[in-house]
DNA sequence: ATACAACTTAAACCCGAGTTTAAGTCAATA
DNA sequence: TATTGACTTAAACTCGGGTTTAAGTTGTAT
């Protein structure tokens, strides 16, 4: 079963020109064309999109995609490349992942006090209160938040 | 204590250009000037410039936070679109985590894979490997990948 | 008073990641 | 065979988020 470029685009749900753009940076280097030069997909592209969607996903740069692309298509010889090249990527996921918990922090803080401050009228009512008065799972994330204002 | 524009770059450890590239876009409206016309910041202006650094961290665009930053200005009366906007950004950081941890599972899966072809000298090993000889931590993660090839 | 570093602005430039446009080709159907 | 819709390319454009450049000003130290 071979799909053409707005089959596969459609499968995908993304838009034709993003594969157009993907194959001329590189990244499909393993899809054919027909006698008139149209590009013909196989199934086994879909996964390789697949792949690169997950990629993509990490945030890991075109770039870096691409060189994965070539490394995983060359076979056996690439393991050890590639594998750093996982690392690094699992590492700064984790971290991007670590920033987030702590920013998620901080916006259940907010969204805490201004649902406080809706009900009270005035930001002064959760700006003033005590520790303790706090919900227990914000307490923390209020004492790291005490050098800041109001906002 | 007052600050010039480079010494608070410094304290935020962002380049000059940035703060003024904020400014510009109307994320800064409390930053006031010297007759000369030079930014002078003061001590709050670091909170305000905080809360900028943690909203950017939740990838919410300058423009949002300008918004933001403009109602957090105008006090009491914006309380409740400013409860609005955080609870927005509040569900979209939860939704980012978790795809981030869905990827994460894959990434972890991918070291796995290729620690255990770069042991064995070929991808066939652990791309072969019976499903109850993969660790079990990971197990999930390659039955969600089955559709997948070898990459 | 002058030099000097650090500031000011507007405008141009850069980057990644695409989308849009223009001009042309392919191939299935009427 | 002519039309039509989906494809092709190169090149221009977009957008967010800045950085760089050029020309000029501030204000402090000597």
């Amino acid at each position: 079963m071979v799909y053409t470029i707005g089959e596969m685009a459609k499968m995908l749900n993304i838009a034709p020109s993003a594969l157009r753009f993907y194959d001329k940076k590189g990244l499909l280097p393993f899809v054919e064309r027909s006698q008139g030069g149209k590009r013909l997909f196989q199934e086994k592209d879909y996964e390789w999109l697949h792949i690169i969607h997950c990629l993509k996903n990490t945030g890991m740069p075109l770039n870096d995609i691409r060189s994965f692309i070539e490394m995983a298509m060359k076979g056996d010889e690439t393991i050890k490349p590639r594998l750093e090249l996982f690392i690094k990527q699992r590492d700064f996921i984790r971290l991007q992942i670590a920033g987030l918990q702590e920013t998620l922090d901080i916006l259940e803080f907010k969204c805490w006090y201004y649902e406080t401050a809706d009900a009270a009228g005035t930001t002064s009512v959760p700006r003033n209160m005590a520790l303790e008065d706090i919900p227990e799972h914000l307490q923390k994330t209020r004492r790291k938040l005490q050098h800041l204002p109001f906002a």
